[in-house]
DNA sequence: AGCACGCCGACT
DNA sequence: GTCGGCGTGCTC
């Protein structure tokens, strides 16, 4: 870059930019200030992706501009290599408006991450550079597809015994067509030279391909809605609040069944004929196919959907079409709230007190929080909608900061199903070690024998498939990690969950060589105990290892839809958003496993997790019925979700938060210091615990704990210890954090630990 | 945090 | 004589 004459850089003003550089990491985060050399001076706009020099050695780094200003430069300044946003004309065409970057900088502050962090979550992922190197290809998968007919696929694999990996490979793809290489590698534990391997043999090909079309959305012609009369109540209420010229935000606390799908749409129609866009936010697209159904049925081209599993071409195209403006309604996960709409009059989430709306990556933003700040901004309203609010959303409705609009009558009238609790203690007692007890077990036969249909829900957690020796009670742990292996039998293999580790199956134990059994219960074991006690009837079982590409959740539905007498067994996907009518039964097959982690919400994700599950049956014509399995029947819990008694469970359990001065009575500020040597790490967070304590000793109601071992202490090696801090979560102690953590990280001493702080989190 | 520069030990 | 250990200081 050849430097202008000296005298005319000296009394001339230039243009500055200020950039949020990717490079520069949470320690020393701050706009950082480069020249923006004339050639791109009309491009060069806030709001435009950039490469710029940083570092001793001007390593290239992406980088936002976040403001230009025309001033004289304090120091010499570096410039702005290039603009990487431009359109087909070579204007500027930043990615970025005025309101994200703002909003990136209040959530830097809020969330305890970097603008450029805030800011490229904003954004459709693979649009990105890998610093300085080439812009990323649009996303695919290694399509595997036999080169020759599959009966020499098998006799090819019955000459290979040498190489058992290549064999496994011919002899599934012989069996199932193509499929892709993640999926082989997956279930034949094959490696990726074997596939080089097959393909020098001549025996298979490999193509690219772009990465999921977007998923097959069952349109269903859009039935008139007609509202009930305490939906049409709620629905004019809530347009109140919509016609307000104030941001404001409303509970829609409506019982499952009670038909808040309808009063969305409703909604979001009024919002469409104010001129107005709308945000429906979801846990998960795989947990709605039904909800998804319904909104692109009725919105059309008029509708645009974002979620992970799109490929990242197509996830851009839908995000430059609500860009554009050719969209009034977007519906999708988490990031989805940073949809680019211009005139948001709507926000919806629904299920707001899933986990899933919180990120656990930075930045780790919460959806909800997010959705306030937009609302804000464009004076628009925040409907959070649950069967189960989360406690925080339901006081601040008591409180008077939200409008509380119940929905209390479930479709047409349909009574709640009865209950039944079934202790899981006796039977223990009598000597039986079973999944499905005796009461489940009758309520099953007596539904199968009526060709009635049954849901089956099994808590996941601590339900995962753990080997382990008979004899010695040895079990197969990571290497890498404090979790036990988990075994999977679509691979026949076991797997780490956390670092992704696997080894095959064993034979017998590595130590004293005793017969290895099963413990826990995972989905297929229970699977396998309900086809013994219940021969003749039709299981279908959705989890994880059952739904596919090849095998999508839609598919398995249909097939319980279908079936006279089914029984659909699974475990999160079964409890969510699902509709059937011919569903009469539903069980809770361990009903205490997420009641007992020393987790502050646990109450809350029992209640909603079982209120959610009974919530499945008695839908259509037929009554309907739920059995909860369980070793705690008198836990007040269990008896509450039993009873479907949510204003009961919300007072005890604000008594409960409030007495112990968890959420949301105070907020919770985790850091997490992580790293290779435990003695650093511990020693790190008893550094970090003692200048919080420091720096907050003359507030009040501040307490400062820890270090505690993280939920899972070891991941890839790294040790994890945090330390809580329990506070109300005003300015002055984000900024203290934040300062703590920066103090931290940036002392050459502490070198090997890694620290980052979040708010509110869950785990 | 990440990275280049810098000053001391076992090797072609 | 050099390659490379990780201590130290900075990042527009």
């Amino acid at each position: 870059m050849p430097e202008k004459a000296a005298s005319e850089v000296a009394d001339k003003a230039s243009l500055v930019a200020a950039v949020a550089v990717s490079a520069a990491k949470y320690p020393i985060d701050k706009p950082y200030s480069y020249r923006v050399p004339e050639s791109i001076a009309a491009t060069a706009v806030p709001g435009v992706r950039v490469v710029v020099p940083f570092g001793r050695g001007n390593k290239s780094s992406e980088g936002i501009v976040l403001s230009i200003e025309k001033r004289e430069p304090e120091r010499n300044l570096k410039p702005i290599e290039a603009v990487l946003d431009l359109d087909g004309d070579g204007a500027a065409a930043p990615l970025l408006g005025e309101e994200q970057l703002k909003l990136a900088l209040w959530m830097s502050g809020q969330f305890f991450c970097t603008v450029f962090e805030a800011l490229r979550a904003m954004l459709p992922a693979g649009l990105w550079f890998r610093d300085g190197k080439s812009p990323k290809r649009d996303k695919t998968v290694k399509t595997i597809l036999l080169e020759i007919p599959p009966e020499e696929a098998r006799s090819l694999a019955a000459g290979r015994a040498r190489a058992p990996s290549q064999a496994a490979v011919l002899n599934l793809l012989a069996d199932e067509g193509e499929l892709s290489q993640s999926e082989l590698m997956y279930r034949t534990g094959a490696a990726s030279g074997v596939f080089k391997a097959l393909t020098r043999l001549g025996a298979i090909r490999v193509e690219q391909r772009e990465l999921f079309r977007r998923p097959a959305v069952d349109i269903i012609p859009p039935d008139e809605i007609v509202l009930t009369r305490e939906q049409t109540a709620a629905y004019e209420k809530l347009r109140a609040e919509l016609e307000r010229t104030d941001a404001a935000a409303a509970l829609l606390y409506g019982v499952t069944g009670s038909g808040k799908t309808a009063v969305y749409i409703k909604l979001i129609e009024a919002a469409i004929s104010r001129g107005e866009a709308s945000i429906v936010l979801v846990p998960e697209i795989a947990l709605t196919p039904q909800l998804m159904s319904i909104f692109v049925s009725r919105f059309g081209d008029n509708v645009a959907v974002l979620h992970s599993s799109l490929g990242s071409g197509e996830r851009y195209d839908e995000w430059k079409r609500i860009k554009s403006g050719a969209v009034s309604v977007v519906i999708g996960t988490r990031s989805a709230i940073f949809a680019p709409l211009e005139n948001i009059g709507l926000i919806i989430i629904d299920e707001e007190q899933e986990h899933s709306y919180k990120s656990e990556q930075s930045p780790r933003y919460h959806a909800r929080e997010v959705a306030k700040y937009r609302c804000a901004r464009h004076k628009a309203l925040l409907v959070l909608g649950s069967a189960t609010p989360s406690v925080e959303s339901m006081s601040k409705a008591r409180g008077g900061a939200y409008t509380l609009v119940r929905l209390g009558e479930r479709f047409n009238t349909r009574p709640l199903p009865d209950v039944l609790i079934a202790d899981m203690k006796e039977e223990l007692k009598a000597g039986s070690a079973d999944s499905i007890g005796r009461v489940l077990e009758n309520e099953l036969r007596e539904n199968v024998s009526h060709g009635e249909q049954s849901i089956l829900f099994l808590n996941r957690r601590g339900a995962s498939h753990i080997v382990s020796c008979g004899e010695c009670g040895y079990t197969f742990s990571c290497p890498n990690c404090d979790v036990s292996m988990t075994h999977h039998t679509a691979n026949g293999r076991l797997m780490c969950h956390y670092c992704g580790y696997s080894q095959s199956e064993a034979s017998a134990c590595p130590e004293c060589g005793g017969r290895l059994k099963f413990v826990g219960a995972g989905t297929q074991k229970v699977e396998e105990e309900l086809r013994a006690k219940l021969p003749e009837a039709r299981i279908i079982r959705m989890d994880a290892d059952t739904v596919s590409a090849a095998n999508p959740h839609t598919k398995l539905l249909g097939e319980f839809r279908a079936g006279r007498g089914s029984i659909l067994l699974g475990t999160q996907m079964v409890a969510k958003g699902l509709h059937f009518e011919g569903v009469t039964l539903a069980g809770v097959v361990f009903a205490d496993l997420s009641l007992f982690v020393s987790d502050y919400r646990a109450h809350e994700r029992t209640f909603s997790l079982i209120t959610q599950v009974i919530g499945r049956a008695g839908r259509g014509e037929l009554a309907g019925r739920a059995v909860i399995q369980t070793m705690t029947p008198g836990h007040e819990v269990i008896r509450l979700a039993a009873r479907q008694d949510y204003d009961e469970f919300f007072e005890r359990e604000i008594a409960r938060r409030t007495a112990s001065g968890a959420p949301p009575s105070r907020d919770l500020l985790a850091i997490t210091a992580s790293g290779a040597k435990e003695e650093s790490v511990l020693a790190g967070c008893v550094k970090i615990r003692d200048s919080l304590r420091g720096y907050l000793s003359d507030e009040n109601d501040v307490a400062v704990l820890g270090p505690a071992p993280a939920a899972v202490m070891r991941i890839n090696n790294r040790y994890r210890y945090k330390i809580t801090l329990m506070c109300k979560a005003s300015r002055r102690v984000r900024e203290v954090v934040a300062h703590t953590v920066r103090e931290f990280s940036r002392d050459g001493k502490n070198r090997g630990v890694s620290v980052h702080a979040d708010i509110d989190p869950f785990d």
